[in-house]
RNA sequence: GGGCGAUUAGCUCAGUUGGUUAGAGCGCAUGCAUGACACGCAUGAGGUCACAGGUUCGAAUCCUGUAUCGCCCACCA
């Protein structure tokens, strides 16, 4: 057949076109199940990247990782769907948004405004939210890209709208004040896991304060934060403390501000052996102390404005001097004043150096002060009435709700070790703090109003209350839902949210005109994110639910989409194939949900994957998914992650230019091994400066191997075997040895790709395929077959396209690009390798005694190419073989031609007693032993059978030890027993003839 | 502080339920312009399986402890 292809694979010609072919063809859309469809489904959904982000590493690798599961069910004919997405990640995005706009313009966001600033995010993301999408498809991602969805879209909003309203009704989400993380800097709340810690030179700074009533005493205590005394209203001392007894019940002054508080006792918050076991209670600026206050009900004094600064709390008289500190950044500013005043008064008793950790921002990098504020929740702990899931079962709450789904197995996490952090984080069930302060994000769907006149309480909660607006119809009035947010003061004015239903804008329009105020706080990313599997599949569907409109109205009033889009150089929003997929058709859910597999790193195990799980279970009575899949994380060859701030990073699309799509995920699955971490060195390229990895040249020759052994077959198949198309070769027909043994190597390759991609070992995929393709078809049989090629054998040459043929589909999930385009190269191809049918192993195809014999041929052809390479006389010579017995001896006969053909050395004798030639290079084998005449050097010789003597030597010992230990013989199972048996004879043969060899070297 | 994990060849990693001479790739050494491929071919060198105990007829594998490293969670005024 004659073939054109050039001798090195260029990934860069190859790729694009085969992507579009693919895309042409629109072989990743899937649909819902129709009429008589009983094909298995297959479903993963993308954890949808940051819509600021770029690829990196971590993409690569779960996109491969996806994308091998993905085509590998497609191939095997399921109903498959990997369905794409992004995220609109809120804070981290308008993070980024204010920086650029700050660093360009000098423009804050209040001076911009919230219209303003939301829409330059939604210009922010029509830009570069489509950029890691394509270069998710430069990886060769399989995702069904009509189907592509954005956290923030019309389909999302309303699933998010839906549950929160949901959760509103059944009192899951309350409003409460709380301590929370706050950023003065982005002015925001922000979740604890938002937060990292560094470790800070601090001081530790004793202060005096006078004890009430009792001049010249005072307590001393201990703090890292001095300016945090304007805002105590106790100080602690440990109950059974002696030291402290007589002071129970009275009272300091707090200086500076001089404000009269409390000594009180409280064995949890105070360690009696800890500096001057007296501690400052501040409840409005530290988590502790804010628990103690609660315990104690003590007074919450607020000291900070949204800003960071002092507000007019932080200020007072002491000892008839008025001090202030208002308008000082807290931690800095105030924090000096507060130090040099207390100093001038002669208050402070020790200032010593003390390491701490510190807690940031880790979006704005800035230090996170504890803030007293009002914030949305979803309630993670039990109910007394217990809450109800969508299918009807009964839970204790959220979290154990969550819980229940791991522990009894509907969820199954791999490698299972990560199981235990999912349970124990959601085991504290802490409540979840929803609500940011942020313009970007969905807006709170709640609308406040300040209320007079009487409510019915609901006897269950004290949040819960019905209320009949009369100015809604009774219609209209089911779609929404009350909670008293702040009871009455005074006057019996009470605060009252009304929560409602997506797709009623003209409700939120009458709430409006006659009072209302919608909540400006945005929620959480992660509140969207836990709805993506349900969310994206259209949950929730509209002919489920009668109370539920239709999408098409949803949000149009709180979308400012449709006004940028105007602003957009081609406005094209909703039609781009990226940003806004067709929306999901009835029965998708139904046919795709629970998806299959969810694959992550395993930071995000609690904060996305705990919350998918809670919000499925809630919204949609059932599991996200069945299986959960923790990759390894890849870290620089120092075992540091890869940053980059710290430039140790390398660039997935970097690999792509460089090496190719299919390399890098070669590399990538290769290294995707259970471990929890894995290294990948790193090292600058030469050429382009950028970072690279040498693993990646793994893949890349890989793939050139490939590409020319394709080419190679190709090129020697005879158009009478090409055209007769690719018929399985008949077993039946008396086959070679080696013929035989490929196949049944063949045979169980394909069964251990199977087997390891449903066991997600994808190291053992990828190693398993390129020991095959490489080693056993290129580096032997492929070899063997290019003397039966000279000779016109035709069967070596159906056997070599059967081979390809299957290796090009075994390969297709881990290297899809070059695959699809060699596949075409297949005389008589015109269907696409993407949905060709997934090889089946073959059971008669095994044969045990093939691959034995074969691995005689094997190290008998390779001691003789030693000989050759020791001795380059020895090129060429005739070769004596001395076997070990009978069977061996056939063995060789039968394979003569092809050690003959391998070596280039004819076998002058093959026989149990074949005499060993004069002047003879000796090797020997367990089974035979092998010799070349005339080339010897007696030195060389000689070091090197006697290392090999003393290595068996040892080994004899070994065996010969264990069998004359009686309690071997008896305990170990009789098989074992008999094999070591055997090996010792074996062993001691071998031994005798090297002795022999020795002797004979000596005389 | 609590939890999880790692430690096997110079490097990156495999090593199924404990069992027969511990494997692979890269790198290294030597040779090779072999009618697919030098991103290649052939051959070779290289390992007291971190350390110390224990269980067992038998341990890289199971248990305990030690050391080093990494990750997660929580943080003490």
């Amino acid at each position: 057949m004659k073939i054109d292809l050039p001798p090195q694979y260029d990934p860069k010609s190859v790729e694009k076109p085969v992507y579009q072919r693919w895309l042409e063809a629109r072989v990743f859309h899937a649909v819902a199940r129709g009429e008589g469809d009983a094909r298995q489904a297959f479903s993963i959904v993308i954890p949808p990247p940051n819509v600021t982000g770029a690829l990196h590493l971590g993409h690569a690798i779960n996109g491969t990782i996806q994308d091998i599961l993905t085509r590998y069910h497609r191939m095997k004919g399921d109903n498959t769907l990997w369905m794409p997405g992004i995220d609109h990640a809120g804070i981290a995005t308008q993070a980024v948004v204010e920086k650029t706009i700050f660093e360009k313009e000098k423009k804050s966001r209040h001076d911009l405004g919230r219209e303003e600033l939301v829409r330059r995010i939604w210009e922010w993301k029509e830009q570069f939210g489509t950029r890691i999408l394509s270069q998710l498809q430069s990886i060769g991602a399989s995702c069904d890209w009509d189907r592509t969805r954005f956290t923030l879209d019309d389909i999302c909003a309303r699933a998010v709208r839906e549950a929160f309203f949901k959760m509103f009704k059944d009192g899951l989400i309350f409003r409460g004040k709380r301590l929370v993380n706050w950023d003065t800097h982005l002015q925001t709340a922000v979740a604890d896991d938002e937060i990292y810690h560094e470790t800070v030179q601090g001081q530790m700074t004793s202060i005096k304060y006078p004890v009430d009533g009792s001049p010249d005493e005072y307590l001393i205590v201990a703090t890292t934060r001095p300016e945090t005394m304007l805002g105590d209203t106790a100080v602690a001392v440990h109950p059974d403390d002696e030291r402290y007894k007589h002071l129970h019940g009275k009272h300091v002054i707090v200086p500076l501000v001089g404000r009269r508080i409390p000594i009180i006792t409280d064995g949890l918050l105070v360690d009696p052996s800890f500096g001057t076991g007296v501690v400052k209670v501040t409840p409005a600026h530290d988590p502790n102390d804010y628990a103690t206050g609660v315990r104690h009900s003590l007074e919450q004094i607020n000291l900070l404005t949204p800003d960071g600064k002092v507000n007019e709390k932080g200020s007072g008289v002491f000892l008839g001097k008025q001090y202030s500190y208002a308008g000082l950044k807290f931690a800095s500013a105030a924090r000096k004043a507060v130090l040099a005043d207390l100093e001038a008064l002669g208050l402070i008793a020790d200032v010593k150096p003390h390491e701490h950790e510190v807690g940031h921002s880790d979006r704005s990098k800035t230090p996170i002060e504890p803030y007293l504020s009002d914030q949305w929740f979803v309630r993670m702990g039990d109910y007394s009435d217990g809450i109800t899931l969508a299918d009807g079962a009964k839970k204790s709450g959220l979290a154990q709700a969550a819980m229940d789904a791991v522990t009894d197995g509907r969820v199954k996490i791999t490698p299972d070790r990560y199981a235990k952090g999912y349970l124990d984080w959601l085991g504290q069930k802490r409540d979840w703090c929803i609500s940011r302060q942020l313009w970007w994000g969905h807006r709170i769907p709640v609308w406040m109003f300040v209320w007079r006149g009487p409510v019915a309480t609901s006897p269950s909660d004290s949040q819960q209350v019905k209320l009949e607006l009369p100015y809604l119809t009774a219609e209209q009035n089911k779609q929404v839902a009350v909670q008293v947010i702040r009871p009455g003061e005074k006057g019996g004015e009470i605060l009252i949210g009304f929560a409602v239903r997506p797709g009623y804008p003209e409700i939120e329009k009458l709430l409006e005109q006659n009072g209302g105020q919608q909540d400006p706080d945005v929620l959480d990313t992660w509140f969207s994110s836990a709805l993506w599997p349900i969310s994206t599949m259209g949950w929730p569907e509209s002919h489920a639910t009668s109370e539920t409109r239709p999408s098409g109205s949803v949000a149009a009033k709180s979308n400012p989409r449709a006004d940028a889009a105007k602003t957009l150089p081609h406005g094209r929003v909703s039609e781009s194939s990226h940003s806004g997929g067709i929306p999901p058709e009835p029965g998708l859910l139904e046919t795709f949900y629970p998806t299959s597999v969810l694959s992550t790193a395993r930071d995000i195990l609690t904060l996305w994957v705990a919350r998918m799980v809670m919000f499925g279970l809630y919204c949609k009575g059932d599991v996200p998914f069945r299986d959960v899949y923790v990759h390894a994380v890849i870290q620089d060859g120092e075992g540091r992650t890869m940053s980059k701030s710290k430039g140790n990073g390398v660039d997935p699309v970097d690999i792509i230019n460089s090496h190719g799509a299919d390399a890098l995920r070669f590399t990538l699955a290769q290294m995707a091994t259970e471990t929890q971490d894995i290294r990948m060195p790193v090292v600058k390229d030469a050429k382009t400066g950028a970072n690279t990895s040498p693993k990646f040249d793994i893949g890349r020759n890989f793939a050139n191997k490939i590409w020319n052994a394709s080419r190679f077959i190709l090129s020697n198949i005879d158009d009478q075997i090409a055209l007769r198309g690719n018929a399985r070769p008949e077993l039946e027909k008396t086959l070679a040895l080696e013929d035989r043994w490929i196949l049944s190597r063949l045979a169980a390759t394909i069964h251990t790709v199977a087997s390891s991609i449903n066991a997600f070992h994808f190291s053992e995929v990828a190693t398993a395929l390129y020991a095959f393709f490489w080693t056993d078809l290129c580096d032997w049989y492929l070899e063997i077959a290019k003397a039966r090629i000279r000779a016109g054998d035709s069967t070596v040459q159906s056997i070599l396209l059967h081979c390809l043929e299957t290796s090009l589909k075994l390969l297709h999930p881990v290297m899809p690009f070059i695959t699809e385009e060699l596949w075409s190269k297949l005389p008589n191809r015109t269907s696409l390798l993407v949905t060709a049918p997934w090889p089946a192993a073959d059971p008669a195809a095994a044969d045990p005694a093939a691959e034995t014999q074969i691995a005689i041929i094997q190290s008998i052809t390779s001691q003789i190419r030693d000989i050759q390479n020791t001795y380059s006389a020895a090129r060429g010579k005739p070769v004596v073989l001395a076997p070990r017995n009978a069977a061996t001896q056939q063995a060789i006969e039968q394979s003569r031609l092809v050690i003959e053909s391998l070596t280039g050395s004819p076998i002058a004798q093959n026989a149990v007693d074949a005499p060993k030639p004069p002047d003879a290079a000796a090797r020997v084998l367990p089974d035979v032993q092998i010799f070349i005449g005339g080339v010897i050097d007696k030195a060389a010789e000689t070091a090197k059978l006697t290392k090999l003597r003393d290595q068996l030597l040892k080994h004899i010992t070994g065996s010969r030890n264990k069998l004359g230990n009686e309690a071997f013989v008896a305990k170990a199972p009789v098989a074992v027993v008999r094999g070591l048996r055997d090996q010792l004879a074996k062993q001691e043969e071998e031994f005798a003839a090297i002795e022999k060899n020795l002797a004979e070297l000596q005389s």
